[in-house]
Formats: structure tokens, sequence, C-alpha cells
DNA sequence: GGTCGACTTCTACGTCCCGTAGAAATCTTG
DNA sequence: CAAGATTTCTACGGGACGTAGAAGTCGACC
């Protein structure tokens, strides 16, 4: 449902890397220093960033503290619930979801069914 | 990256469960008389349903034979196996696979998660 | 208390994707 | 070859996103 742009993207990364919450000037500045294996560092006006983070927020994948003066945003979920939530959502799109799990399955690498394995015998 | 809109839904669901390739005017009627829990039939030109196809084919969700007059569509791959690659392509995203992982177990039900028992154990 | 600078919100524009389809080109068949 | 069916080309309107200036607001300092 919430799919992301390219910057949006990036924001978020740097959220969720990031351990206390950051201002846009912060993030903005992140950005531009964030040289990349390929990309350069994206050298963004605050408002940018600004408007990214709003959207984020709308979105629900960020909030904000408002009460501080410069607002510190903040990752709402980790990256991996994120990402978790975003596959549950994808399985859910199939009427079949065995099926589903079967192909996903199918497509794992060794240590990650051992790690499977393991998570689903600890339940 | 490959995000369908509405309509290209639509029109894959019915490619999916489709036995045999279709033609656009099929498509056509049955994206019509598809009425669907809640929403109604649509309506529309051939010429959109074409365009809608050629956009997929783009996509690599669709081919179609070229021989016969009237083209004949199929998806490329099932609808398990395209959800089974959107959920590996989200997973892909995150940099700790096995925490995503754990959280996706995490929220699955119990069927599932017995399902899953088994299909790694045959592994 | 008023002013200045930092910070935030509003507004906006260009681009790309998607739904939608007419116009134009092409093919098939009588 | 002409007519009808089929496909391709072109296009428009709306929404999402990258991008940012203009305008408004808030806090601190004189």
């Amino acid at each position: 449902m919430a799919s992301l742009g390219e910057l949006e993207r990036s924001v978020m990364d740097l959220l969720w890397s990031a351990p206390e919450a950051s201002t846009a000037n912060d993030l903005r500045d992140r950005l531009a220093s964030n040289e990349g294996p390929d990309h350069a560092g994206k050298d963004l006006a605050v408002t940018t960033v600004l408007t990214v983070l709003s959207r984020l927020e709308k979105k629900g994948l960020v909030e904000r503290e408002r009460g501080t003066r410069p607002h510190r945003y903040r990752a709402v979920s980790t990256r991996e619930e994120h990402t978790a939530t975003l596959m549950h959502e994808a399985l859910g799109t199939a009427p079949d979801r065995e099926a589903v799990l079967a192909r996903f399955i199918g497509a794992v690498s060794d240590a990650e069914a051992a790690t499977l394995r393991r998570l689903l015998a600890r339940g």
C-alpha cells in the first residue's frame, strides 16, 4: 500500500539507521555526505527534506516530536518490521497463500532455510 | 519493482485465472461482467485494454502470441510465483534478512507455520 | 515589546505513471 | 479491392514524487 519514491526511501534508510530522532537539517546533511557505492550525495534544500518528511508522516511511516523547536523525526517501525509487513501484504494479495509460501520457500538460500526452521521450531 | 495500477491488477487477475491465453476482447468482456463483491463491472473500450496489456508486456508480466490475428495474451508467471517474487524483492531491500524473516514468521498464522515446517522439512 | 533569524507550512511546477480512449495504421476476408 | 476487425499511435487528465521558493510562525536577544 505504501510504496516509496527514491528520495523517500533514502530518508527512511537514514531514519532507520539513526539511533536517535533526527532533525530535517541533520537529514539534509547526511543526504549530502551520503557517498554511496555509486550515487553521489544529493545536495537538497531543507524544505525539500521537510516536504518528504511530511509525506512520510502522512503515510504513517514517520512520526515527529512537535514540542521541541527543530522538530525531531523518527521511523514509526523498524526497517525489519516494515519489510516483514510488506511481505505479508504481498502474501495477502494471493488467494492461495500456501502455494505462495511454497514458492517463496523454494527460492530461499540454505542458510535462510535453516534460520526459518529454527524460528519455526521455537514457536 | 513492478508495481501495478488498479486496472493492470484486474487484468492480471483475469489472466491468472484464465486457463488459456486470452484476447483483448475477451478480457474486455470479462472485465465488464466482473460483478465482484462490491465493485461494478467496468465497461471499457477495447483499446484501453490493449494499452494496459502493452504496458504489462513492457513490464515483463505478460507475453503475447503475435502470430494469430487477434493476439492472445498470457501471464508470464503464475500468480503464486509472481507474489513469491515480490516477497523476495521486499526481503532483499533490508540488510538484515534474517531479522526480517524472524518478524515475518512471527506474524504468520498457526496453519501457515505448520505448512512452512512441512515445506522446510522436505528440503 | 519589537526585530531577526531559524524553522515550518503553503503553494507550485515538472515529470512520470496510470486510466482512458479516439485517430490512424494494418490486417483479414469476402 | 473494400469493409470490418484489430493493433498501434497519440494524447489528455489526475495523482504521486522530487524539488524548492514564498509566506507564515516561533523563540531569543536587544
